[in-house]
DNA sequence: ACAAAAGTGTTAATGATACACCCATGC
DNA sequence: GCATGGGTGTATCATTAACACTTTTGT
């Protein structure tokens, strides 16, 4: 359920009591064709678009509700998730706008007077993922990073300090394992950089600092099909990514 | 007040409502004696320390919430402080034996079946602080932080991450503005970071790095009365200080 | 044969590390 | 005068950045 002031009463609190006045947004992220993607929810009835969210249950614990929602909008289990700002402002957006937008949804009487959300970011395999509304939405797309509309509640706001996380972290930790499908090419684990960090990289300094990290193995096959000369595919070395996960130290600067 | 399985009602609660269930806990960092140490306060008529922290009032943000508690702790505005990671198990400690413990100072019926806590650093000036208890407790100390006590709630846990957090920080800011008094010496900032990294680094390096970064001033000054030769004294340019918190890219590591 | 993308090595510059001696001060 | 910590330069090594041509494939 898509956030912050959020209402008391969501569709599953008569079955799960909830913790009230704290929610999760959830900036889910994929890549395809070149451009780095989000999932984001249209309200019923309205063109309004939001970021997927939703409360935390009494009995469960904050990643695991991350971990639900996340489940709930893409069919994915074991995602790569990481908790990035808790966003707590007494007042985070114009209530009383979103409230009279929102009002044929959620009875505006039953609001909360405010809500702290709890920021994660999620890196999905693109393909995988069957993208699906919730009791508040009827639609559920990617949209390309740098075409998003004007969201519902802070979330532009919310998605640019995701945004600016995911740089830090690709500054000292690998990227990827959960971006890409098991076999990619290293131009699209290089375009995948480019699009996160915003520029070009040498393909030559490129391939060499990624093979020099032992996080990738070539395999024999080469992908055919392509209008041109058929690039060789890659696997992550899952052992030596984790490796890298916990030590950083990339430096991709 | 300190923390998570926060008690229903708090001292402040008649005069201020309290958002439910949301707590902090500030990790209050100072530097004295070549050695970091954290403020901790040991509860009524016990032996038992924990963290600083609080709850969240309705018409305060987060942000704030953190401010006022290390206001109230140490006498400090305008502090250095971080969020750096949300505490959301849905068992974070033994509940019974802490109620126990604490009955004392806390009703065992008032408190919440769980809480979740924003964990915050803070990096201040030893010099400047003036360690107060609050209303739960009634000593409030530094501790050096290689021997720290076993401490209440998930306490010891929340400083083991918090120092992480502060090391990731350090190997892309400076860190030390607040640490340190205004001027202070070469050799005493060198001391700060080997400190917190854990391990010694060579002079020469360490004065280059830091001159080229750009983010010190010599003074004419030299510091007098050591038992030593007189070290140079230094002052932080607070422009580019800035500067690198905000644009990062130091790679200590 | 041509257009489009993939693959590959070398050089220069920059940044990081290692290392040792003299200096000033208080006792 | 001696013990203690402060101050400084150079040489090597490792990493990063810059740069261009050939190969493959589909059309």
């Amino acid at each position: 359920m898509p956030d912050p002031g959020n209402p008391v009463e969501q569709p599953d609190a008569a079955q799960f009591p909830l913790l009230p006045q704290l929610t999760l947004d959830c900036i889910i992220l994929g890549f395809h064709e070149d451009q780095l993607r989000v999932l984001l929810l249209r309200w019923k009835d309205t063109q309004e678009w939001s970021l997927p969210g939703g409360p935390v249950r009494q009995n469960e614990s904050v990643d695991a509700a991350a971990h639900r929602i996340l489940k709930e909008r893409t069919g994915l289990d074991q995602l790569f998730l990481q908790q990035f700002h808790v966003f707590g402002d007494v007042v985070r957006y114009n209530r009383e706008e979103i409230k009279k937008k929102l009002k044929h949804v959620i009875d505006p009487e039953k609001w909360y007077e405010r809500a702290v959300s709890i920021g994660y970011y999620a890196l999905v395999d693109y393909s995988k993922v069957s993208p699906t509304p919730d009791a508040f939405t009827e639609e559920c797309q990617w949209w390309d990073i740098k075409n998003i509309p004007q969201l519902l509640f802070d979330h532009n706001h919310i998605i640019t300090v995701a945004l600016q996380a995911l740089r830090i972290q690709l500054s000292w930790q690998p990227i990827g394992y959960n971006l890409l499908p098991e076999e990619f090419t290293m131009p699209e684990l290089q375009r995948l950089y480019e699009t996160i960090l915003g520029r070009t990289l040498d393909p030559r300094n490129f391939h060499r600092k990624i093979q020099g990290l032992g996080i990738v193995e070539r395999l024999e096959t080469r992908r055919k099909g392509g209008a041109h000369k058929a690039p060789y595919l890659y696997r992550f070395n899952k052992a030596q990514y984790e490796a890298m996960l916990t030590e950083g130290n990339l430096s991709f600067s």
